[in-house]
DNA sequence: TTGCAAAATTTCCTGGTGTGCAGATTGGTG
DNA sequence: CACCAATCTGCACACCAGGAAATTTTGCAA
């Protein structure tokens, strides 16, 4: 706390090893993973090509699906973020956008991942579920932008959320090179404002009818 | 195959018993887990409650998450059944319409269930998991409508299918009497009427701009 | 009724995940 | 160096899951 006030304060020692303990379990399971199938990997070989107890796996995470997905919290803080600190005027549909856009430099660990999860339906399923929260921050920040009150019968936020969702996640799918079908940049874009057209006219529909 | 051929051929006593005690493990461990919680329930205590040996269980489910959910490829069938077999001129959401109407003497199963997993995040994720499959069934389903082939570039079925799923889901979680803020069978066909209207500005505005 | 073959159930076993706890090890500090 | 606290480890156990063989139950036929 008094001297190494080198810019951003570095952590100590012990602080950067711990850090670099994490990530080498995270890295060599990410490895095996790929290798082997999740299944096929056991915690003991984890720890023993991560050079620690199995027991202190543990201590960094709170299972072996964790490891898998720890970074999920990351990515919903990350666009928790974009939505909240968006530019005056610009819509939650323009800050999504927006984090498309950012997103294209893929994490290492969420396109490694998207490999891994893709041979294990129970896999899948726990991937696609990562989706709902953000869903629901999607859906509660348009209920902000159309001023409803959260308990309102109002379905337009829900409407909206699941549909972007939807088109979110197919895009970020089919932004892998190694999916089949795959899209460029400029493709997801236009694919998302086709989905705003979409919002758009439903929109309108519903005010004309309301 | 001789005789009690009265009707609809009865299974003989060999199934029938395999019925019955597929039937008591899967009541009594619905009882436990909604007693004590799911993972305060060992499969031991289901074993003993239900009068058999625990090795048993795996005879008649997959896993303890199956005994939970082994009702849901029975719903995907339904819905697949109600939506392939809709009477002539009726579009996609006509029949998913029918399916909430349907669904509203809901199951013991599907209500207990939703009280037991109310308590557990995983529980939660993994029931919301369930209706990806659903919903690519009524995207599936909406392409036919639409006349466009599945490799298509067409955004639409995405768009509908995630709409209709998301309200459905909505509407679902809210005719259980005993959920915050429930609401009537008719205020749920109200809702999908409006999801309807939204569907169809949405679908126009693409049109006009395609 | 009795005996036989198949199906169902049980018993015993092993492997893997996850947790509590006590003690050893290591980084930080005076 | 000596001390404290955080971290890591080893060992214990509970639980889920599945393989293999022994055992009981059932359906059927002589």
């Amino acid at each position: 706390m008094r001297l190494s006030e080198t810019g951003t304060a570095r952590p100590g020692l012990r602080e950067r090893k711990k850090q670099q303990t994490r990530e080498k379990i995270e890295r060599v399971a990410l490895q095996l993973f790929s290798e082997r199938g999740y299944h096929e990997t056991t915690l003991a070989e984890i720890a023993a090509a991560a050079d620690v107890a199995p027991r202190t796996i543990f201590a960094y995470f709170q299972s072996k699906e964790d490891i898998l997905f720890c970074d999920e919290p990351v990515v919903y803080e990350r666009l928790e973020q974009t939505l909240r600190h968006r530019p005056p005027g610009a819509t939650t549909v323009d800050a999504l956008r927006d984090f498309v856009s950012s997103m294209s430099a893929a994490d290492e660990h969420t396109m490694l991942r998207k490999r891994i999860t893709a041979a294990d339906e129970g896999l899948r399923r726990r991937e696609r579920a990562h989706s709902a929260p953000l869903e629901r921050l999607v859906a509660e920040s348009i209920a902000r932008d159309l001023g409803t009150a959260p308990d309102d019968d109002d379905v337009r936020p829900l409407l909206i959320a699941a549909s972007v969702t939807a088109a979110f996640n197919s895009v970020r799918d089919r932004l892998d090179p190694g999916s089949a079908d795959p899209i460029s940049h400029e493709e997801a874009l236009a694919i998302l404002d086709q989905v705003l057209e979409f919002l758009r006219g439903g929109l309108e529909a519903l005010q004309r009818n309301q």
